[in-house]
DNA sequence: ATAGGGTTAG
């Protein structure tokens, strides 16, 4: 085979073509078998560009033979020629590391008898995009030794973009220095680069004070610098840079108004995002399949799932992206079952599901999701080789713990290779959900041992662990510790974590004080962790108090009406309990139907209270009945005792018995 | 040199 043959049905002169070749698929130039023209050094190397853009080695690797042979044909060695060789050989490394054939693009690139900077550059950026690090750093320090080889921006730059990662921080760091020394400070694209590597090994100060102090910014300064921001949560920060970049000279990209959307999804800022909604329209942009999952993803986070819905409906293509986005939005905007069921119907219909998607998907399930879909999402984890993906790992450690599996959990965190803070967090957690606070605790005590530095929600799962085991005063330590030794502002959350732990304790007026001493107005959650302590203890006057703060704090909620009931039957006050129950109704507050359920060989059955639709109704009753009695003949009397003796009573007397 | 989606508590 040459080269020859490809040009068959074009005319000359070639040159004139080398354009139209950028543009067109290599595939099409692919037909002819009789040999009518010679290739040129340009002409080669332009169609070797196209084979590495397109990762056409068949094509490439049949232009490097003809170029081997064209070599012997015309001498290309001589001297005269060698810079044309030269640009035709590094095209030959770089179409091979694109189509992952290293060990080619190295035999190319040792077979040089005289090589440039371009050439290191291209086996520099081989390695390193192929995942060979060591290889890639230590030809790039070979070139630092040269004594003929220099060294230019471009080599800079691909180095620095293998800086992913904290591991790297510290040869980000040394790459600066060089960068400063070798005074390639001024060059923009090395700038650009530096601030992306700082940003990706989480130095974000460094990040930003390199882009404070770069001399000139384009587009991609900024877009870097706002998506640096914005993918490490400083969602704050990057949308004030994007809004002083629009009163500046240089204009945001497409890429730029990504990065902006994600910045208002992370902020649930509904206006700014809609207005930016509102420039994609208008730039025309609107279509763009990523344009249209960053606009959904910030509607469905800021709580308007109807708007995701719509784009997602009238979108002309939809890809797992989209999808997973939509899964996301349904299962944060209180629909659990719809988001499975996007889930199921991907799988279904053959869309790629990525590890995104099946962390996502894990994160839907909660106590009563099935285990039995749960184990089918682990075994695609296998089956499509997750298992070192570490979203995926603590999302199943997550999806065991809450379907019941404790033991699973921790078999998937034991297994984890990688552990970050989510891991111990979710094992904690789990632990503690489970009722084992002090190995929950011990766990806690190993996570800091990993010089890994606790998180807010670290500590909430502390707290609730030390809740449950009454352990009231490591609970309060906790609290202290958080704010003291690690600068974590307590949020609402933890105040009311306080409240149930000296609650559940008994301590209900240190809980009341507790909330009275807090810097801002108590919500929702830290009356109702009062008034269920107040349950627990059965104390009507503090309870009765809590509800009704409860019932100011959330007006629309059943809770205090519920919750206060309860107290009052617990305590035979069946008349409270009556007016209480008639309260809500009168204001109109509706309760959910409490429903338990059990999955059977596949099927799920549900219940409500003083059900009588399930066909084995009358059986199952039956074995109630017969299981309150065991209970009331062995003194159980810790719980509602008033709730099973009526039951047993009113069961007696019942016509189905 | 910039690129849409993912995991933790309650």
């Amino acid at each position: 085979m040459n080269s020859r043959w490809i040009f068959q049905k074009l005319t000359p002169p070639f040159s004139s073509w080398i354009s139209s070749f950028r543009v067109l698929s290599s595939a099409a130039l692919f037909s002819s078998q009789t040999p009518k023209y010679s290739l040129n050094y340009a002409e080669t190397s332009t169609l070797l560009s196209v084979c590495r853009r397109e990762g056409n080695l068949r094509l490439g690797s049949s232009l490097h033979a003809s170029v081997i042979k064209d070599l012997q044909l015309y001498n290309l060695n001589l001297p005269y020629n060698f810079l044309n060789a030269l640009v035709v050989w590094n095209s030959v490394i770089a179409m091979y590391w694109k189509c992952g054939e290293l060990g080619n693009a190295l035999k190319v690139f040792d077979d040089m008898t005289v090589r440039d900077t371009i050439s290191w550059n291209s086996i520099i950026s081989g390695f390193l995009a192929n995942g060979e690090f060591e290889l890639g750093f230590g030809y790039f320090k070979e070139m630092l030794g040269s004594v003929i080889y220099r060294f230019d921006q471009a080599s800079l730059t691909a180095v620095l973009s293998a800086c992913d990662g904290i591991d790297y921080l510290g040869v980000c760091k040394m790459l600066h220095g060089l960068v400063t020394s070798a005074g390639y400070d001024t060059e923009i694209t090395v700038g650009n680069a530096l601030i992306t590597s700082y940003f990706k090994c989480s130095c974000f100060d460094s990040g930003r004070r390199v882009f404070d102090e770069i001399m000139e910014r384009n587009v991609i300064t900024w877009t870097a610098v706002i998506s640096g921001l914005v993918q490490n949560e400083f969602y704050e920060e990057g949308f004030n840079l994007f809004v002083k970049m629009r009163s500046g000279l240089v204009s945001p990209n497409y890429l730029t108004y990504l990065s902006a959307l994600s910045s208002c999804a992370g902020l649930q800022a509904l206006k700014e995002g809609c207005q930016i909604h509102a420039i994609v329209w208008k730039l025309g942009i609107q279509s763009d399949m990523c344009v249209e999952s960053a606009l959904m993803d910030m509607y469905s986070k800021c709580g308007s799932l109807d708007d995701a819905w719509r784009i997602f409906k009238l979108a002309q293509m939809t890809d797992e992206v989209s999808m997973t986005v939509l899964l996301v939005g349904f299962a944060q905007n209180g629909f659990e079952d719809e988001a499975i069921q996007i889930f199921v119907k991907m799988v279904k219909e053959g869309i790629e599901i990525d590890a995104n998607t099946i962390s996502a998907v894990l994160g839907v399930f909660d106590t009563g999701t099935s285990l039995g879909l749960g184990k089918q999402v682990h075994s695609l984890v296998i089956k499509k080789a997750f298992g070192a993906n570490i979203y995926v790992n603590n999302g199943l450690i997550n999806m065991y713990s809450k379907c019941g599996e404790l033991e699973e959990s921790v078999k998937v965190f034991t297994k984890m290779q990688q552990k970050n803070q989510v891991s111990w967090n979710s094992i904690i957690a789990a632990y503690a959900r489970h009722g084992d606070g002090f190995k929950a605790l011990l766990l806690y005590e190993e996570m800091k041992s990993q010089a890994l530095k606790p998180t807010d929600v670290t500590f909430l799962s502390l707290l609730h662990a030390c809740s449950h085991v009454g352990l009231v005063h490591r609970g309060m330590e906790f609290f202290d510790s958080m704010q003291k030794l690690y600068r974590i502002t307590p949020r609402m959350e933890h105040y009311a974590c306080v409240v149930d732990l000296l609650g559940r304790a008994g301590l209900l007026n240190e809980a009341n004080s507790f909330i009275k001493g807090l810097p801002m107005k108590p919500n929702a959650l830290v009356w109702q962790a009062l008034l269920g302590a107040c349950g627990i203890h059965g104390n009507m006057k503090m309870g009765k108090y809590a509800a009704d703060q409860l019932a100011i704090a959330a007006p629309d909620s059943p809770v205090p009406y519920v919750l206060m009931a309860n107290i009052y039957s617990s305590r035979g006050k069946w008349k409270e309990r009556a007016r209480t129950i008639r309260q809500m109704k009168e204001v109109g507050v509706a309760k959910q139907t409490g429903i338990s359920w059990i999955e059977i060989e596949r099927k799920i059955h549900s219940f409500v209270v003083a059900d009588q639709m399930h066909p084995q109704s009358d059986a199952i009753y039956g074995i109630l009945l017969l299981l309150l009695r065991h209970m009331r003949d062995e003194g159980y009397h810790m719980l509602d005792k008033m709730f099973i003796l009526n039951y047993i009573e009113e069961a007696e007397n019942a016509s189905y018995m």
